[in-house]
DNA sequence: GAAATTATATTGATATATCAATTATATTTG
DNA sequence: CAAATATAATTGATATATCAATATAATTTC
């Protein structure tokens, strides 16, 4: 039994670095914040770069649909992470905003995430990383072929 | 806005990977088989090369956790694509078996499969792909520490 | 060999993923 | 400008993810 890789293929170690990636950094941030998730935090760290960003584009940023993301907002909007008001220009869209508890909260997450970050390249050279970064972005375009 | 990267890291790159892959494998298996998912297929891939498995091992191969596989077979089971017998020398245990409407399935995706994998990798040199699963294993091994 | 520990799997609760259908608003077209 | 089309977001249904608690069986320990 093939037991690291039952299928062979390098997209089965993607998936499996991803996961463990994952593990590893919601295990960490759960230390320093009880109550989110490392797609949340995610949504933090992308709405305080991308202050006008609709729903739909964050939706895409974070590897998520329209329905999971409506999900995502009403929560951390109930958790107080965010506020969400309506858009007066477009009033099919709304204005997400992070509360001072998400700027809190994220702040308090940043030393954690540099972390996760660093344990998981630990050893890789610049240039080994910048190589796994175009191999990607080449699978990733084949894919959207 | 870093539109392709918000992050910046390679660890968004591996994840964004995966999910274009999984749209990719995923539509087009549907294409072939309408009531099926990649991580179905995943399983029926893993059971028909590892007849004595238990649902824990079956779990950790496909990333999922035990209540998880629990479920997935449960629904497998009631769509004929699995059996499950009381284990008899460990009764906590149970035997997994495709059934022949799994295997004739899996049959039908295979082809498949195989043009999906070849989609996702094409124009990378074996050299690339090697590398790239050696940063990968690296990866997977730090976040394991 | 009974009690304590460990292992396998299930169940419940809640969050998220995904698809299809729907609502509300904007934009385009004739 | 009204009708058709397109876009942003929500809702419903079902599957999956995750954690904690539980049930059952196997193993270890005394």
């Amino acid at each position: 039994m093939k037991l690291e890789n039952p299928t062979g293929t390098a997209l089965y170690s993607i998936e499996k670095a991803i996961k463990e990636y994952r593990k590893l950094a919601q295990k960490n941030i759960t230390k320093v914040v009880k109550d989110i998730t490392i797609d949340q935090c995610l949504v933090l760290i992308i709405l305080n770069d991308n202050q006008n960003i609709s729903q739909k584009e964050l939706a895409n940023l974070v590897f998520k649909d329209n329905a999971s993301i409506t999900r995502m907002i009403e929560l951390m909007v109930k958790k107080q992470y965010l506020n969400r008001t309506i858009h007066l220009e477009d009033r099919r869209k709304f204005n997400l905003e992070i509360t001072n508890k998400g700027i809190t909260t994220l702040e308090l997450m940043k030393p954690v995430i540099k972390i996760n970050r660093k344990t998981a390249l630990d050893g890789l050279s610049l240039e080994e990383i910048a190589l796994l970064n175009k191999t990607l972005n080449k699978i990733i375009a084949n894919c959207k072929k």
